[in-house]
DNA sequence: ACGGCTATCTGCATGTGTTGTTAATCAGCA
DNA sequence: TGCTGATTAACAACACATGCAGATAGCCGT
């Protein structure tokens, strides 16, 4: 996704209008890497603009992924998460908190595939299930009540 | 999926019982390489078996999907769909009708990838996205006289 | 073959996530 | 300043899936 004040350029070109609303959305979208659901944008949204409308967070970031600003990235169960980062990349979902991370796969190219039989693929989205550094950190130290200072990576 | 009989054993041995709608699901399912939703299961049971419930659909299912004997396929938007074909394979959607086709892919492992960054995989799923041999063919067909013969490149 | 226990089936209600609608108000931009 | 699109509120509607309660029927021992 392009920078907030790219994002504006580009609006005010399409004849949409500049409101706060939408800058707000650019601003906590960009860069964001944790690939939040509508609501978690709502709710993030609503600290800084309380009285903004579920239904304007849903609005933009449909006009944002029609526009090819965000990507809509689909984990199976739940809400859909947005993407701000629209490079050619996939991703890991972590089964225990359901967090998401970008993985890049820079030989894609190079799988042997069966099967296809006259289906013409154009894209392909891997996606890894398994469990995140911080879920692994904290099954393995919460056995031991007494596991000594714990940094918390996060 | 094992066989409706291998099922029927199956189900016995684990006290569950046999009734004429998981039978006829077993039926339904075995060999099926449609990726059927459970929609599509319950007007195609409901056929046979009018009075059958939407519900009943889902639970046997949920419970052939819990006993490993079908794999949830979930493809972006949409419902849900089940894979009685539970080896190691991925998938390949078809943009236009919805169609889902098996995939095998026996080298994933030489994939090189980055950004895991302690995220513990253990499993992956791949989803292509493209056309079908049967909407590619209708696409270049039904492109009436008066087109000239284009090719549509979308 | 019979009867009872209990899992299962069905129909309905509920839930989640998302979009449609309408009307009134608001505000961006020329 | 005015035109017009955007936002909001308060819904209803929607798709997909699950929870629940009472009726039903499979399975087992007799």
């Amino acid at each position: 996704m392009r920078s907030p004040a790219e994002l504006t350029q580009a609006f005010r070109q399409q004849g949409l209008k500049l409101t706060p609303q939408r800058q707000l959305l650019f601003r906590l979208l960009h860069g964001n890497t944790v690939h939040p659901s509508a609501e978690a944008l709502y709710t993030q949204a609503s600290e800084v603009m309380p009285g903004i409308s579920l239904r304007t967070i849903y609005q933009t970031l449909n006009d944002l992924a029609a526009m090819g600003e965000l990507q809509l990235v689909s984990v199976g169960s739940g809400p859909a998460r947005f993407d701000p980062n629209v490079d050619d990349h996939h991703h890991a979902v972590c089964a225990e908190c359901g967090d998401v991370v970008d993985v890049y796969v820079r030989n894609l190219a190079v799988l042997q595939i069966e099967g296809l039989g006259g289906f013409q693929p154009d894209s392909a989205r891997l996606v890894f299930s398994g469990t995140c550094r911080r879920c692994a950190d904290a099954a393995g130290e919460s056995i031991p009540p007494s596991a000594g200072n714990k940094e918390q990576a996060t």
